[in-house]
DNA sequence: GTCAGTGCAAATACTTTGCATGATA
DNA sequence: TATCATGCAAAGTATTTGCACTGAC
């Protein structure tokens, strides 16, 4: 699915709700699916003012994402490190995430049979799962072989 | 496991840390294997402000916990509804939680298969995985259950 | 007696909100 | 033109911190 396409959906769903396209909304969306990276409120709003265009205050990308993510263009994903940061949805599967706690990186990976065996536990116990989060945490491959290298890997899992 | 034994082991582990057992931090440590809900800090606090016994202020409610947290007495659960809980730990297997978006009754469950297929997505990657947290939300059997008696389950799946 | 802990109030960080102004459909 | 959106600054909310005093060991 090409950006063009996306943003007719946006487009859309602006007006099936009431609401406008403003050149703010339209530089958010777009740099939300620009990137390729999870970002935060903070870094969406740097990178908008370090960028040309038409200036886009801190409320407005609260603001922004909000309704994104209500639309289901983008969705937050709590990091385990304190801290929310958002990825674009659409043409992405669905998928989980490993988190860093080295260098905060934020790998993805998908698993029918563990979100199957979730669905079965929550029928066992009639609850209805509209949704689910699954995070690992811990050392990405990068780090890990790095750390190795130092000899300091053993000792990061301990500070842990 | 009872408490006296869990509040032993809380104070050999304040020991090895050069850390003193007081009579907040009692409070607090009884207080969070006392109980069987999850509690959020403000909780903990206001529980310990109702019942008899020296005061405890908010921020030592918080430097407590993370106490707590640090040396493995009690574990912090994101709701996804934007705030954090804690839980005990000693004395509970491992487990995970499924989140009522209506009443926010927080349900647990274990299921060895899962854990398993999260060791084995991690390795695939050279992850090493230190740490996990699953989380299902939904709409648990009790609000169903009463939802569906008022005819309006389908209604609140669709506002969620 | 020494060092750590506590309460308090101030500070911080993050997010939301009221309101006057400006832009979109 | 009727809403809706925006920016700004103020207000929330949640948590952390500096400091003088207190208490545990």
């Amino acid at each position: 699915m090409n950006e063009p396409v996306i943003e007719e959906r946006f487009e859309e769903f602006l007006k099936g709700e009431n609401l406008k396209m403003t050149p703010q909304r339209r530089r958010v969306f777009e740099k939300a699916f620009d990137v390729h990276e999870h970002f935060s409120v903070e870094r969406m709003y740097e990178w908008l003012k370090a960028e040309e265009g038409p200036d886009v205050s801190r409320a407005t990308v609260y603001r922004t994402l909000e309704v994104l993510e209500r639309g289901g263009f983008i969705e937050a994903v709590e990091t385990g490190r304190g801290e929310v940061v958002y990825e674009h949805i659409l043409g992405h599967e669905h998928h989980d995430h490993m988190v860093c706690r080295v260098c905060g990186t934020i790998a993805e990976f998908q698993d029918e049979e563990i979100e199957a065996l979730q669905r079965k536990n929550a029928e066992k116990l009639g609850f209805i799962m509209t949704g689910h989060m699954l995070r690992l945490s811990g050392i990405c491959g990068d780090c890990a072989k790095k750390l190795r290298a130092e000899g300091t890997l053993d000792a990061t899992l301990e500070s842990l």
